[in-house]
DNA sequence: CTGTTAGCGCGTTCAC
DNA sequence: GTGAACGCGCTAACAG
């Protein structure tokens, strides 16, 4: 044996085609356009390439059709709670659609995300930028490369799916101020998070609507060690009640009321943001659900919709939000 | 214009062949082998093909080449909070060699698993599976045709890197020994996990050292809710201790003694295993550090080595752990 | 319904 | 040093 191609020579449509007396393309057809041949020939064939250990080599199709069969998912944070029920949806939509999801993780760096999206356009065909911390000139410019999908930015032109925490801060402040709290503050995260910025205004609105006084407090970044940092200064405010940008953010201080001697919710009320942490903490925490799962299915969705028809369209999906009370809130304590 | 490919057509190597008036092979070696070429010949064909927008066609290549650039990625759930940072580090550690990562979601099917891999297999140089639900001879199968790296997967022949309990369940037997418990609980995760079989063996070999008697209560599944609804069954047993499979069962057996009125840990001790909820809990979690980030960069980084050194080899790499006490471990309640 | 002939864009022997 | 062929594995017109 000479070589032979190493030791593990992948087997190829001829070889298929030889072991069944046909030629490459019946084979190629009985895996792309299994309709456009006998049934008995593609069963046929389809028995003797599993058994052969054939599989379909991606790269080559991609190189004579144009079509990648792939798409690049890129988040800020991995890590982020929020994220994986976003990712594990948005994968299982593109599965279904025989797709393949190249996964970047930008670490809230514009310049990582840039770089990671150079790597990728050579190989896919569509791009799903979640919470993109790019400008929207480069979002336009990458856009204008492969049809793009956002989620959570908010870019005239692009198909986005957004969550709107409106709705659900609007309940939150209702709850609040139905429970007798005057006086309130919303734990703000990352300056450049388009959800933070909607979140705040949200709150704004609702405590003007409610007559309710409210202080921004902000939290370095969206952490649990940011949350329960800034208790004291959340105290120092008077509140008695607080609503966070996120529930990592709520459990932080959370911790941090029950380090100074704070009980929750008899003493202070905390409503999160996100629903990540389900009925996890102790009290359970009141939050505004955000579903990141089903931004992430309707995102891909919507993203494989524009690969197929070729339509661009300026769709702006909303997926409203609603508030889950748990046992952080309560009425204020008398004075 | 007739039709022209579309409206964005990118450059190819004969576009910058015409223009700088020399042949594709040239063009390629500017690229490839600029070693190969007059310094001056290689440096004005760089100039042309950016001045015409030419980028490289990382497919082209690869299907020439063999070598992809990209690696595949499955875990078995990417919102169990063991892997967001695993893939993190993973994901860094590729970057640092220009590779692309394709992640996979198995959710748990060995099926998915090995659909996934079908998919990838036609476009990446090497697999990196983790917590592999697949059996000793798929993943044979698999490894045989690309290089291979595993995690928690003890599979002989394959390169490996494992997270071994032993020290730290060993720690924390001892620390609940010497807190006075003599009655405990290993309340056990997935079945077919390799890490929930080593840290039951390591429970118990622990039991032996120190004459404690263990029993195992099994939680249908890692989860908070399963963790919440196997209390009464851990209580049952008379035990004052439990050790779980992981830090997410832990926490729901946390809540569901505070819901039966046992107090953590003045009445009764809960210790996790993984680490991920940090010190989160309240009160904080006694936990056995698995440090998931370091079996990604280490697993990733010796699956790049292969792919460089076409070496094969054996590897097993173990990374140990350790106790990390903080609250919810105590000495038991007096009779 | 199925076989034949061309390429997709690039790397790589070979000659020059 | 550089250009001319061939082939990677597969799809896409064409025939038959």
């Amino acid at each position: 044996m000479i070589q032979g191609k190493g030791q593990n020579a992948r087997p190829t449509m001829v070889d298929v085609a030889n072991a069944a007396g046909v030629s490459k393309s019946t084979v190629s057809r009985a895996f792309s356009q299994p309709e456009m041949l006998g049934t008995e020939t593609v069963s046929r064939i389809l028995e003797i390439a599993s058994s052969i250990g054939y599989v379909p080599n991606h790269t080559a199709r991609a190189l004579s059709t144009g079509r990648y069969g792939n798409v690049a998912l890129v988040v800020p944070d991995v890590t982020n709670p929020f994220f994986p029920p976003l990712i594990r949806a948005a994968q299982m939509s593109a599965d279904l659609a025989d797709y393949c999801v190249f996964l970047g993780n930008s670490d809230e760096s514009w310049r990582q995300e840039d770089k990671l999206l150079d790597r990728f356009v050579g190989q896919v065909d569509g791009l799903l930028l979640v919470a993109s911390r790019l400008s929207e000139e480069r979002i336009h410019g990458h856009a204008a490369r492969k049809p793009t999908v956002l989620i959570n930015r908010d870019v005239r032109g692009i198909p986005r799916v957004l969550i709107d925490s409106g709705q659900g801060v609007q309940e939150a402040i209702a709850h609040l101020a139905a429970l007798g709290h005057k006086r309130i503050v919303y734990v703000s995260g990352p300056s450049t998070s388009w959800s933070n910025q909607q979140r705040r205004n949200a709150v704004r609105q609702g405590a003007r609507d409610f007559h309710l006084h409210v202080d921004i407090v902000a939290a370095r970044v969206a952490s649990y060690e940011s949350g329960r940092a800034v208790v004291p200064t959340i105290l120092a405010t008077g509140a008695s009640a607080a609503i966070a940008f996120d529930d990592v953010t709520a459990h932080g201080i959370m911790t941090g009321m029950a380090d100074l001697g704070v009980s929750v919710p008899s003493s202070f009320s905390v409503i999160g943001c996100d629903d990540v942490l389900g009925a996890a903490t102790y009290p359970s925490l009141t939050t505004v659900s955000t579903r990141s799962d089903e931004a992430g299915h309707a995102a891909m969705s919507l993203l494989l919709d524009l690969l197929n028809s070729r339509s661009v369209g300026d769709a702006r999906i909303t997926l409203d939000t609603h508030l889950v009370v748990r046992g952080t809130t309560s009425a204020p304590p008398r004075r």
